[in-house]
DNA sequence: TAAACATATTAGGATGGTCTAATATTTTGT
DNA sequence: ACAAAATATTAGACCATCCTAATATGTTTA
């Protein structure tokens, strides 16, 4: 069985290889924020126990085995992040370090209850996916706000990241998921985009905030 | 702030020195199941920390800061127990080893949640109390039904230890806090009782048994 | 293409938490 | 009251997880 700091470098290298399918050891050490030397001698256990495959100076990629438990922790997290919202009524900024610390429990009865009580989610309330007990996990489709034009009308799906600044943030401006925004206008300067939603209107949101709402895009004639 | 371990460590001195207000390197060893020289340089550590009095071949004693952190590290797994029972559905014996592991959680908003939803509970589901947020907490008055007599009637208000296996076993004789127990008869030799509660009849409880179920006395006209 | 920079690895050390073996002290039983 | 037993302590070792310093490799760029 897993450690919680093992279970901690799986989830990073899980996140971290999700797009191109490896990761370095000095992107898990900034993720981590433990030192490379550190990072280096775990990846050397992980390779001993059928984890990853690591050969000299290349990138790390993760075995089936390696990739199955890594979903399974990021599915207890975010199981735990819906359950604490959807049952227990904590907002969606307050839930993440709470989770980060219950996602290491050793109790499969304990996660498939809230599982059950949830009603099988398939997203966290951030709008992650959810991976499956399988370790199935359906990649989000969405595109950055951010790559979007004028006049365009889309869904606000997911934060890419889920911090509680950025989330506090689109507390304040009532942003929630499933918000329908329409984007008025770009700074081409700076790339900030004035928008408009549920009431709102001029709106602006900077690059930065832009970059972390994944959104689908509207039919023009969708409400 | 203290790491797991050393919470483990407080609950124990707190449960063994319940009592007699002081416990041994020895009764902590054997109750952690860890040996005694580390149990012992661990004590070391507490003293410097402040959390307990020790002298060299003395027992120890908590000092009131070790008391109010063991009380809370109680309080945070009782919590858990009640919430697991009363709110997620779990039977009373399949929740100790899921609350001795989130009772290491540090959260207070998460443990306050729970208290809260479950409406300021004062006992567990083990009719064990729960120690207040200031480390209080309310000694159980209760006798041991061992001690109890033939010819009396007792109301069943708690266990004593809540091993999985006991309460199993008390599961397959549908006996549950608030069972209303009549001792029919005690057998002198092994000390077993023969007793009868709600309807079920002559059932034999071996002293072992007796010894971990807590009860109150009854008087004669009470139902 | 060679120097400079970024990344990766090796070597060696620190701390937390555990152990066994040896020794010291206290308690118990005859 | 003394020997035996139980309990407590010290000393020294091990593993997990982290670190820094030094070195090796790979990548970028002048």
């Amino acid at each position: 069985m897993n450690s919680s700091v093992e279970e901690n470098y799986l989830k990073a290298l899980f996140m971290l290889s999700s797009t191109k399918g490896e990761a370095t050891v000095n992107e898990v050490s900034r993720f981590l924020d433990i030192k490379m030397p550190t990072v280096n001698s775990m990846m050397k256990r992980f390779s001993e126990k059928g984890l990853v495959i690591h050969e000299n100076y290349k990138p790390l990629k993760l075995t089936a085995k390696g990739r199955l438990e890594a979903a399974l922790v990021v599915r207890k997290h975010r199981l735990t992040e819906m359950y604490l919202v959807e049952k227990m009524g904590f907002g969606w900024e307050e839930v993440h370090h709470i989770a980060e610390q219950i996602e290491h429990i050793h109790a499969p009865e304990f996660f498939n209850k809230m599982d059950a009580l949830l009603g099988y989610p398939t997203v966290d309330p951030h709008g992650s996916p959810i991976p499956s007990k399988e370790g199935n996990i359906i990649v989000n489709p969405y595109l950055k706000l951010s790559d979007c034009i004028i006049g365009e009308q889309v869904e606000l799906m997911a934060v890419g990241q889920s911090s509680a600044s950025l989330l506090k943030y689109l507390n304040t401006r009532e942003l929630a998921l499933g918000a329908v925004i329409h984007i008025d206008e770009i700074e081409p300067f700076d790339r900030s985009m004035h928008v408009s939603y549920s009431g709102r209107t001029a709106v602006v949101l900077t690059s930065l905030v832009c970059d972390s709402l994944l959104v689908r895009r509207l039919d023009k004639e969708s409400k």
